[in-house]
DNA sequence: CCAATAGTGTCTCTTAGACATTATTAG
DNA sequence: CTAATAATGTCTAAGAGACACTATTGG
C-alpha cells in the first residue's frame, strides 16, 4: 500500500514477539578421509537425552549472526579453528528430533583435508573419529542408512537424527563430486592425479578407471600442472597440479 | 577450546530460551508453466517493507510444527489447497534479510501441474502470475539472475531476497530435471512423450533432440503406456503414458 | 491427394571402460 | 637388470545429436 506512514515509523511500530518460536541450530558433518574411507568428527554426549552416543558438533545460531557466520563459529570453536570447506546441506525441522524442546536445525557439509583433519583431532580432544559406512547389500532404492564405526571397529551409535544427516552429507557428496569441484576441499594446494583419484574412490566407495578420471578432470579445465612434482618416491614420481577455481560459485 | 570443560556439557547446559531466536519462516516458490515459460505465484505486498513489490508466499513455522507440514499449509493457506510437489530447496538466514526482525526462512519448491496452476489462480484470487526469466546473455558464470515479469510484459520486482530463491529454485529444477523424476510433478496423470518434452524444454529453456529424449525416458524405466492415446487432435494422436513411480525416494 | 505430427532407423560424434604399452624413478 | 607406479595410445561399447524416413490422423 502506498501508505503516507514512513516506513521508519512503521518498523518502530512492528512487534515481532507475538508467538512461540522454535531454536534455531547449526550441526557440521566434519568430513575428511582415515584411510580409503570417509570419516567424520563427532562428540560423544554426557547428558541426556541420548547420553553416551555420539552426536555433530553444533551450536545455535545467534539473533545477529548469519547461518554460515553461525557454521564458521562452530567449526572454530569445536573444530580447533580447522579450515573447511563449508557448504549448507539441509534444514531437519521435525517436531521431536529433540526431545527437550523444539530445535531446527540446518545442517552443513565442512570438508576437511587430511592436514586439517588431523588438525582437528590434535587441537580438540573433545572430538572422536568415526569412519563412515555404507550399509551396502541394501538395496533399498533410495534409503541408505549409514553405520558409523570407531577406529577399533566398535559401532559408534548417533544421537537424536544426526545418522540421517551424515548419510544425506554423503548422498550429496557423491552426487556432486564428479560434476562440481567440491572433491579438491578434500586435498591439500599440490596433489597428483592419483590423490586426486583417491579421493574420489575414497568418497564413492568405487573403484575408477584411471586413464578415463585423468582424461576426464584434464577436460574439465580445473587442473594447473605445475611442472614439479612428487618427491620422495621409490617409483617414478607424478606430476604436481594446483585446482585452478572457477570465476564464481553459488548454491545449487 | 580453552576451558576444561566439555563441549557436551556446554551444549546441555546452553538454554537458548535465555536468549533472543530467530524467528523461523518457510517460504513457497509455485512453480508451473505458463505457455513455454516457467512461471511463479506471487503476491503483492501492501506493507512495509517492499511495499509494492512482490512476494513469495510464506508463513511463519509453528512451535509444534514440522517444517514440511509448515509448507503444507502455505500451500493450502495461500495457493487454494491446490495439490502439489514440494521439496525444500534451502535456508536463507543473512541477518538483514528482513528489516522488520530476524527471520530465517526454508525456501520451498512446489512444483504445480498446469491444472493446479490454474486453479489456485482461481481460488486464492490475490496470488498474481510471474514469468520467469533468466537473464542470459550474462555468462557471469555461477550467478545466474532472474527477472520475473507480468503477463504484460511489465517487470514485477521481487521483495527481499525472493528473486535469489526463485533464481535458486529454477537452478536446482535445471539440474536435477533429466536425472531425477520431479518433471513428471508438473504433468497429468496421463501424458504424451510430447507434452513430456515440452515441460523439459520450458524449464530448461532449450529445444531438445526428439528421437534421443525419447530414448532416454523410455530407457529410464519412468513410463507406463498405457495402450490409449489423445483425441481431439487433427493429426496422429499420440499414445498417453502414465509416470511409473520409484519405491522411494529421499533428500539428495 | 496434402498437412501436420507421431514414432523409428541409421549414421556420426563424443565419452567412458578395458587393456596394453611406454616412461621414469630407486635400488 | 627388476619392481613399482606414472602417463599415454588404442580399441570397443554406450549414449546423444542430426536427419531422414515411415505411420496415422483430419480434411
Amino acid at each position: 500500500m502506498s501508505s503516507a506512514e514512513s516506513e521508519a515509523a512503521f518498523l518502530a511500530r512492528y512487534d515481532p514477539a507475538d508467538y512461540a518460536r522454535p531454536a534455531v541450530a547449526v550441526d557440521l558433518v566434519l568430513l575428511g578421509l582415515s584411510g580409503a574411507r570417509p570419516a567424520i568428527l563427532l562428540l560423544q554426549r554426557d547428558r541426556h537425552p541420548h547420553a553416551g552416543r555420539h552426536a555433530l558438533p553444533g551450536g545455535f545460531v545467534g539473533i545477529d549472526e548469519a547461518l554460515e557466520d553461525a557454521a564458521a563459529r562452530v567449526l572454530r570453536e569445536k573444530a580447533g579453528g580447522a579450515r573447511a570447506h563449508l557448504e549448507q546441506l539441509y534444514t531437519f525441522g521435525a517436531v521431536e528430533r529433540d526431545p527437550r524442546m523444539r530445535i531446527i536445525t540446518v545442517a552443513y557439509l565442512a570438508l576437511l583435508t587430511e592436514a586439517a583433519f588431523a588438525e582437528a583431532l590434535a587441537r580438540a580432544p573433545a572430538l572422536r573419529l568415526g569412519t563412515v559406512v555404507t550399509s551396502a547389500g541394501e538395496e533399498s532404492a533410495g534409503e541408505e542408512p549409514v553405520t558409523v564405526r570407531a577406529t577399533d571397529g566398535a559401532a559408534l551409535p548417533l544421537a537424536f537424527d544426526h545418522a540421517e544427516i551424515v548419510a544425506l552429507a554423503l548422498r550429496r557428496l557423491r552426487g556432486k563430486l564428479d560434476y562440481s569441484e567440491v572433491g579438491f576441499a578434500l586435498l591439500p594446494e599440490l596433489f597428483t592425479l592419483r590423490q586426486l583419484q583417491d579421493v574420489h574412490e575414497a568418497i564413492l566407495g568405487t573403484r575408477l578407471n584411471k586413464p578415463a578420471f585423468r582424461r576426464r578432470m584434464l577436460d574439465r579445465g580445473w587442473l594447473d600442472p605445475t611442472g614439479r612434482f612428487e618427491t620422495g618416491t621409490s617409483y617414478r614420481p607424478a606430476e604436481l597440479y594446483r585446482f585452478r577455481p572457477a570465476p564464481s560459485q553459488s548454491p545449487s
